[in-house]
DNA sequence: ACTATCGGATAGTGTTGCTGTCTATAGTTT
DNA sequence: AAACTATAGACAGCAACACTATCCGATAGT
């Protein structure tokens, strides 16, 4: 355990509080007080640490998740199960029908099905705007839009890229927690780059 | 004060944590143990809410993004404030060169200073994939670079369609921190759609 | 005069993600 | 064989966070 720990860098006592948590599988028993760890033990703990410092899930999602790994569901499954746990628990019965119907209008043309949720959290930050009394969004929300169909169709395309059923399903669920992540920097980087072209030289205070 | 609770839906305890917190500003005093309260300060609950819930940023991330809205510093500081705010902070020295590399290949040609926060994170998001084994996402980032551009364009055209300086500067603001939502509620949809188009049945168990 | 409410201060709560300590045992070195 | 180190497993403790509850003296409205 102890060249766990130094080949990973993670401190033994967090992963013993992984093993707890069940996050990690227990090592092969040689001994009462003995076990072995292999390279799946370290992967497991990579793919551990990026879903909670890259991704930013909680110990209970990440469980979840790596739930979704080991069990082999079919990949809609997968999907499904790996959205359900990034994405914040709306009630339906919270939101305003206006911004339930303004997400649906940009949602036009799409299979997407009543409570995905990816609908209602949409829905939920376009209520936001609209208690902030911004309620003309039509020139923003559909490049959004626009936008996250161009990501999901590269997300499925990298998916059919993985050969192996394990090594897809692996993908569907680290790349649906990172590629949040990963676009959000990307957004970051844009943004200055768009804005240092719009506005050449920043005002001096 | 009452009536600031019952109109926002917080609690009178809840309202008193974010004035002491600095959150919310104290209310106009009329007398040594009463205040009063304005439209102004419910407005302010929306967005602290919103920042809250919605974003998820901390009471301290949220601090910081709301000094931003009140300070007049100027467009570009204002978001440059806001993207460091709500980026994960990380160390340079921790990343990997190839990470770096990696990035600085799929952002060539965009004008972004090397310590965007944006260009950090993605690199260590990359970097994160690379240890999982999953070196080659050529096929992959460039989608999310072409994604994230268009939508930083969407950003900038709604920022330049608010009229009043104080309005951009919320719109910078309150944009940067629920754009990500947003776009992550986006995405989710249209992984659905995508995937249910490319794969009509999905296998039943 | 009386009662409800106010602001302000202080202390307490539940959750989360570790971290430190203890014990009994096992391997390893001398 | 004795000394020493490392291990698994259980348990308690801790710091940060976002509230929440209680108390207090003063005052506004009736």
């Amino acid at each position: 355990m102890a060249q766990l720990s130094t080949a990973s860098g993670i401190p033994v006592a967090t992963i013993k509080y992984y093993l707890r948590e069940g996050l990690l599988p227990a090592g092969e028993r040689s001994g009462p007080n003995q076990a072995l760890y292999g390279p799946e033990h370290l992967r497991r703990l990579r793919v551990i640490r990026g879903l909670l410092e890259v991704g930013g899930l909680s110990i209970a999602a990440a469980h979840q998740v790596i739930d979704a790994i080991d069990s082999d569901l079919g990949l809609s499954h997968t999907f499904d199960i790996a959205q359900r746990t990034v994405s914040p628990q709306i009630d339906l019965a919270a939101l305003s029908p206006e911004a339930v119907a303004q997400v649906d209008t940009v949602l036009s043309g799409w299979h997407v099905s009543p409570d995905n949720p990816g609908r209602l959290a949409a829905a939920r930050v376009l209520q936001t705007f609209a208690e902030l009394g911004q309620p003309d969004l039509s020139g923003w929300v559909p490049g959004y839009a626009a936008a996250a169909l161009a990501v999901a169709e590269a997300d499925l395309d990298e998916v059919d890229a993985r050969s192996d059923r394990e090594s897809k399903t692996e993908m569907v669920v680290v790349g649906t927690v990172l590629g949040d992540a990963l676009f959000a920097a990307l957004r970051r980087a844009a943004q200055e780059h768009v804005s240092s072209r719009r506005y050449p030289a920043p005002p001096n205070p």
